[in-house]
DNA sequence: GTGAAAGCGCTAACAG
DNA sequence: CTGTTAGCGCTTTCAC
């Protein structure tokens, strides 16, 4: 005999009184409840999530889809996703494409999301139309975080201007060389934030007059490595940049390596910006435009919850803020 | 009409068979399970994991309890052990304790467990007594990745033995002045790991009859900016050691940053080794005794898989191999 | 405030 | 190879 059936027999309750005493419903006498609790703790009694799972249709866990783990913006969503969800005593599932084109179909049309959560978070995905036909028909609340998402709810920084003001800020210091080290999709990956932030920094230049140059144009794959090879690319090519943008701070950090390498001086042979707040940031001093991917998170978790918890969906978020930080990696352009 | 039912009903076969068909039981008729197949798709079945679980008393999950997430090795073997779930199609569960004491009372005695996973990995954990109790009684395969867990399977390194032999290498380079920076425990959180390695740095010395000075021993949180701080610290006391040893990549690079800051040269004015293998040691050429997580991801994932398909459970495991990796950031003493 | 009974969607004997 | 019959452990009407 086994789990509140137990408990029922033990205590001379009816199964169903016992459960609803360790739901604390209202209906249940103070002392009953009392009285379920100590001989469930007794018992070592484990509630079965399967059973009331199926019960109700809820599984009480979210699904968090990251294209890629390794990465700082995904790993501090997932801090703040996570630490709503545990508040909430939901769990925490996650799926992650891993770049393989493969698992993405896996995830969107087969057995991995076989009911097993209640709502999903997507991080910087950009979805095929069946994709999204897909998500809408398990119905459950979605939320994109990272990158707009046609069709789907989003949550983020609004990539384009953030990129277009880092751009302009260095426009304002003065440089008129600007180098730009994004990323680029890996295969069967599609993330928007590339380039989103590619736009924002070419239309700045453009709004300037001033025509970019493909050879100071990088692929940093938004990696530190990355943005490090792709420095040095640039560094060895026929003329020098006086300044980098570099779409995300991990980027900067490998950029800002390579310029260290090559025996420059950051800022007064070459200026750095990211994009992120990266906390690597405050050591190496790089003046960066913040986000606050943890709180993204926890707001994403919040608002799925609500919608849980039956409150009507918002259908449109307000973009996350983005807070300058000024550190010592950007310059004024070096007086030619 | 819902469900399996459904595609019965439509087939004009029993749930049963349908059942069966769906998970390709070989005593199905190969005609049956293609008719069976293109009726679910057609009806856009989607299985109920809830249902299955509660019949079978199999979730088809595995539970990942990390300390905290954001830390290098835990997110590698992370990778590793999504890799392997993924391709047996199992779900990952994640379960952050966040470096909250009050988490952890919640994920080893209460609804955390609640029967959600298969088997559980813990990574990097101690247990008291009672949780460990209470670990034997979920009855489920378990393991624990990185550092030596008294009482429950572990996998990883020898973390006193590579510690040792790092400490070896930068006395066997003629350093008697070594500083180290490891780690202490954040509150609630036990972790086995920096009291290993610091055990092994200190035995190594002893054995050299050197004296371990306290201004040289830092607490660097086995974090970037902690590993920054610390050696700042250092560099800041009264004498100059000759080379570091840092218990992680991760601090090594925050002290390879203060050093820089500090105007010293690596390696002549003073070497630094690390631990880990993390990738931008390759960048920074920093020296460092690497390990593999992710492998170890998928080893224990492996292993777990093996024991629910019913092999018998290995009851000790062989500790993970580490591979020196010399590059430039350590080098002879300085001839005093 | 508590109990009885039905059922959530699937799997697992046991027959045939 | 397929169908029948019971549950898995919990929640939920509907009574009392």
């Amino acid at each position: 005999m086994n789990g509140i059936q137990e408990i029922a027999a033990a205590t001379g309750l009816s199964k169903s009184t016992v459960s609803r005493a360790l739901r604390n419903l209202p209906s249940v006498a103070p002392s009953t409840i009392m009285a379920v609790r100590r001989k469930a703790d007794e018992l070592g009694y484990i509630p079965s999530s399967a059973a009331s799972g199926l019960a109700t249709g809820r599984t009480r866990a979210v699904g968090v889809v990251v294209p890629v783990i390794d990465r700082w913006f995904y790993i501090q969503v997932l801090e703040g996703v996570d630490a709503e969800l545990r508040r909430a005593g939901y769990d925490l599932i996650l799926f992650n494409l891993g770049g393989l084109a493969g698992d993405r179909e896996r995830v969107f049309h087969r057995s991995i999301l076989r009911k097993r959560v209640d709502a999903l978070i997507l991080l910087s995905l950009v979805f095929e139309d069946d994709e999204r036909r897909q998500l809408e028909t398990m119905e459950y609340p979605t939320l994109v975080i990272g990158g707009p998402a046609p069709g789907v709810r989003h949550l983020g920084i609004d990539d384009y201007a953030v990129a277009r003001t880092a751009t302009e800020y260095l426009l304002g210091l003065g440089h008129r060389a600007i180098a730009h080290i994004g990323g680029q999709d890996r295969e069967g990956l599609n993330t928007a934030v590339p380039g989103e932030r590619h736009e924002g920094f070419a239309d700045a230049l453009a709004t300037h007059g001033i025509e970019p140059r493909p050879e100071w144009d990088g692929n940093g794959a938004f990696s530190f490595q990355g943005g490090h090879d792709a420095m040095a690319r640039i560094l060895a090519s026929d003329s020098r940049p006086t300044a980098v943008f570099a779409a995300s701070d991990e980027m900067a950090f490998g950029a800002i390596v390579a310029i260290r390498e090559a025996g420059l001086r950051i800022p007064e042979d070459l200026s750095v910006v990211g994009i992120d707040g990266h906390a690597y940031g405050e050591v190496l001093g790089l003046t960066t435009f913040s986000q606050d991917p943890v709180e993204q998170g926890r707001f994403a978790a919040r608002v799925l919850l609500a919608e849980l918890a039956g409150q009507p969906p918002v259908p449109w978020l307000d973009p996350a803020p983005v807070r300058f930080i000024e550190r010592t990696s950007a310059g004024p352009a070096p007086s030619a």
